[in-house]
DNA sequence: CTTGACCTTCCCATTACGGGAAGCTTTAGA
DNA sequence: TCTAAAGCTTCCCGTAATGGGAAGGTCAAG
């Protein structure tokens, strides 16, 4: 199988199969032409990789995750681990966005939005007590 | 002013005030010596920046806020336009951070996370339909 | 006069790829 | 069979917004 196919197989582009190759996360033989040469295994990694990241594990996550998939004896509280981590990360940056949220929606909602140069939004940039 | 006193008048890092001026956002002048000397304008621009920053708008976003700031015949609905724009940013984020949140909950609260190696979490991202 | 705190520029590293060039290989069609 | 298109390869550059650190000039204090 190759690259094309992969790509199609595991949902990811060409480009980032190659980059997760580059990076150590899969390690497809070649052919003779110097192809490479995609068995299940690595769809099936790819998939994992491809979900993984959709759920914003990082690289580095990823790597972890997939070892511990790759790894019969694993416990399932190290993968839990990870998840939990992750989760931390999420939540922080939600509660961020939403402060953002929250304070650039206050500003909108009393800037009038009209010809007049006043403006409440950038007041409150250049750091007036308003 | 020398750099180190703007940084502590804005509260950003040399190095973020040095990386501004590179990018054409403030153009302080220079002493004889070569040290950038800062007037109330500049750090009044930093400190707009910092603060633009710190509501998630990226530096393209920051730059025209700038100059919508410094236009005095601005109209406050641009201003309000840039932050509408944001802020549509923001929510698509936050969004697709709790559907992370919430699927990646899902799959912890079904992890029994103990030594064993059966792991919903690896089930889900390995494309099991449970 | 020296030491240490500033300042300068310059270059590399980060994250996770995407774009595109130059050049093979394979495949499909006339 | 020849050719053109499609697919593959590696390689290098660019992204956003800084942070780290080196090499070296400047300044203030003792």
């Amino acid at each position: 199988m190759n690259i094309g196919e992969a790509a199609k197989a595991s949902g990811l582009p060409a480009k980032t199969i190659r980059y997760y190759e580059e990076i150590g996360l899969i390690r497809p033989p070649r052919d003779a032409n110097g192809y490479r040469a995609f068995r299940e295994a690595d769809t099936h990694k790819l998939t994992f990789l491809g979900r993984a990241r959709s759920l914003g594990f990082s690289i580095e996550e990823c790597r972890r995750l997939l070892s511990l998939y790759e790894d019969r004896s694993r416990a399932s509280a190290d993968v839990k681990r990870v998840a939990a981590e992750h989760m931390r990360q999420i939540e922080q940056k939600i509660a961020e966005l939403e402060q953002m949220r929250d304070t650039l929606g206050d500003l909108m909602s009393r800037c009038q939005g009209d010809h007049r140069p006043d403006c409440p939004i950038l007041d409150n940039l250049a750091g007036s007590k308003g």
